[in-house]
DNA sequence: GCAAGGTTGTTGAGAGTTCAACTGTCCTGG
DNA sequence: CCAGGACAGTTGAACTCTCAACAACCTTGC
């Protein structure tokens, strides 16, 4: 008895665009974020600092919304600190916390790479799509995301 | 005179869904496959191996069909070679060329891994969905994928 | 034939990621 | 008030990926 349930045809086709289409917009995005030495969780993170009030946010909290590994968040604000876009500044409120605040330099940089990256996001993905595939397209990946992690507190 | 074209509300709100989305799901993949000592690449490689004619392939079609370079396929093809999954032979139609192998024990490996990982698809993927909008998914990143490599060649 | 240029695959260094182990701080029950 | 456990963040080693440079081979045009 084998109780895995295969695949059927449409399905493996499916599943295979999909690897197939995240795989080669990942590396189009990546490529467009070099020109501005900036990876794209790099990028994501100065994003999300940008919106912050203050600019800044704790290290948890920072690396839940993007979805990373404290470890990784450490290493990758590690760099960001050295290349001055960001500081770290200890947590007032909570003494074993850090708060990541986005520079004037890091905002500058961030403004300038926000253009070519979301030129790049419409060129790549808004325009190969209708706004009614594109917005499914989002709403699919919410459900799977929330399935996978309800609360939105995950840290991977 | 600012050219870029932002992504308004509901835009960015797709977009982040999906960033968010495509990252949980490929961490849930990862760590399903970890238990047989198998990396998300690694998987797809024996997987297009093991549909191959006499289960191989060259090393630049193989490439190209799991969207690696061919750098990065040379050195995931050693740890495969190197935990004996897979063989390399040299090409008799083309001194250049490699042809890559699995072998029987990579195939017997495979086909564990599936069960659970073809599972995980699908408690992951597929369950959170109809089956409309899975399909639907599919259809929309075959269409982004098609738009950034039109002939299916790009060896990224 | 054979030189020039393209293709195939490998290499090594550097950048990025993961995991487990660790430090230091906070919280709770007794 | 303090012991035990939970939480925040960091570290370093092992591993993976990228890029540029390279060696070997094929192909084309003369």
């Amino acid at each position: 008895m084998d109780g895995t349930r295969w695949l059927d045809g449409e399905e493996q086709q499916a599943w295979r665009s999909y690897i197939r289409g995240v795989r080669l917009l990942d590396e189009a995005l990546r490529r467009g974020l070099e020109e501005h030495d900036l990876s794209h969780p790099e990028y994501e993170i100065l994003v999300r600092l940008s919106e912050a009030p203050d600019r800044s946010l704790r290290m948890s909290d920072l690396a839940s919304d993007v979805v990373n590994s404290r470890s990784r968040l450490t290493h990758t604000v590690n760099r960001l600190e050295r290349a001055g876009w960001v500081r770290r500044e200890p947590c007032s409120q909570d003494g074993r916390g850090v708060q990541c605040r986005l520079s004037d330099a890091g905002f500058t940089r961030l403004a300038e790479a926000a253009h070519t990256h979301v030129s790049a996001v419409r060129a790549h993905l808004l325009d190969p799509l209708t706004r009614e595939e594109f917005l499914a397209l989002g709403a699919s990946l919410a459900k799977v995301g929330n399935s996978l992690d309800p609360g939105g507190r995950c840290t991977v």
